[in-house]
DNA sequence: AAAGACGGACTGTCGGACAATAGGTCAATT
DNA sequence: AATTGACCTATTGTCCGACAGTCCGTCTTT
């Protein structure tokens, strides 16, 4: 195993010139003289022409798709192809099918695709607690900054709803971290920026685990959550921006000092 | 045509009690006696099945799958079925071929398979300008900052290189806002945190074709991002995090007043 | 108008087939 | 000894054809 402890973003050097460090991947030291023969296999060829033809809007969200025969007949391949194509598009969630429809449609991909695909990252790279923290702290004050700037009376509502739940969940409850994420989530949805909405997603849940095992080991746990809660709640409620980021820090920052006192490792890698 | 606006995350309700706006899901009014039936074609089995071995760490990086008819014979269903599967598992970059391999081996999604899923769902949502904007503010000083104070060595000369290539390119130079994109990857990862390197690696991207746009309208564009650059590095190099963080600040400022004297709306969906 | 009956259009899955090729083995060649 | 070529096998990429299940609209029947 050479690549003990390689970085999760592998494609990090210059895209041109001054390559430095290149690695080993030319067998000769002369240039070379051909590129490499491009050669992707038809279902790829066929997923692609698809997807190019969603991402330039000449498909739309909601369009239905032509049948897989009809596909297959215009790509002139097989069906067989065509489903494996229509498989990948499906996976990267550019086209769905309604619960108990027929024939495809093309969709967005959900937020919740994306984070989906960004927690399986997480995971299978062992990202540290840490790491995830660290970018909660980075992101969630902000977005709640936001979020007291934007807030609608409904998201005020439902943030409420939520932290309501939350205290008034049971001591054991299994689900409490879930109401904790989504708690983060209504707060991602008031701040009205889908690009933050996004990026974090994936965050609160990926702590969702190791965050379950913190709250039903330190005593106090849940108290100061319901407490940070409330008093951001207050601040969006208030359209109070600092205040709204000031709260989130702490509550943020409160995380770790759990896990301290939980006895869990920083280092331990966040888990499915 | 009724969902005309709807958000990018549709799973914002509280996922437990309080229910309230209840959508009208039910046929009936009385208790649902019995859960629909799941129904999940043998295709997606398949691939849950997989999916769940590697993300239990059963399945580990670099294990090459068994060949597609041994996987046919055990799952008992057609090859046809299994490749579908491994179609889901490929776009999902969970499994990968290397280039000339025959075999698939099990892989952790890369960093540019997670954005490129971002960037696809930022596009398609018709995500503004501003909305990514916003994102990198709050997400590039912090990145800036926190490289400051772990960069090593070889991080600053990979920043140099990119910089000076940067102020080396051709005027009406294609690839320009390639570099500057080069630029936020190189910093993202001095700052040793992979999760904000996956959440911001597609920001810069998707900002791409807008961006190349505004340089080349902005007469000074160039110079300022230059000049924003090697402050950064600066700061960078003296492991000043406070400094990196407030030149990162206005750096990316810059990118929206650059917009407005380009006279390009803040509203201006992204495009690919 | 509600409830069946019917038929067409597709999808999900299967069985089988075949060319192309990555990779290994082993002998012939330089 | 290292390279080249010949040969074989396991496997993938693609295709053909088939059939049951099911969604959906239409046409009856009550």
């Amino acid at each position: 195993m050479v690549t003990k402890k390689k970085t999760i973003s592998e494609s990090t050097r210059p895209r041109r010139a001054g390559a430095g460090i290149a690695g080993a991947t030319e067998t000769t030291d002369t240039v070379a003289l051909f590129d490499p023969v491009e050669r992707a296999p038809a279902y790829t060829k066929v997923s692609s022409a698809i997807e190019h033809k969603i991402l330039s809007r000449a498909l739309r969200d909601g369009d239905v798709l032509p049948a897989e025969l009809e596909l297959a007949q215009q790509f002139r391949v097989h069906r067989s192809t065509v489903r494996e194509a229509l498989r990948q598009l499906e996976s990267a969630g550019l086209v769905a099918r309604p619960p108990g429809a027929k024939r495809m449609i093309v969709s967005r991909p959900e937020a919740a695709k994306v984070a989906s695909g960004m927690r399986h990252a997480l995971v299978l790279h062992e990202v540290s607690f840490v790491d995830v923290w660290e970018a909660m702290m980075v992101i969630e004050p902000e977005v709640a900054a936001l979020a007291a700037a934007r807030r609608t009376q409904a998201d005020l509502v439902a943030l409420t709803q939520t932290s309501e739940a939350f205290r008034d969940s049971p001591e054991g409850d299994p689900d409490a971290v879930n109401i904790v994420a989504t708690f983060f989530e209504q707060l991602g949805a008031a701040s009205r920026n889908q690009v933050l909405v996004l990026a974090k997603q994936s965050l609160a849940q990926a702590l969702a685990p190791s965050l379950a095992r913190m709250i039903d080991t330190v005593p106090q746990a849940r108290a100061r959550i319901t407490d940070a809660q409330k008093r951001i709640i207050v601040a969006v409620r208030d359209k109070n921006a600092d205040e709204a980021r000031k709260w989130m820090s702490k509550h943020v920052r409160d995380f770790k000092r759990g896990y301290e006192v939980a006895g869990i490792s920083p280092d331990t890698p966040i888990s499915v």
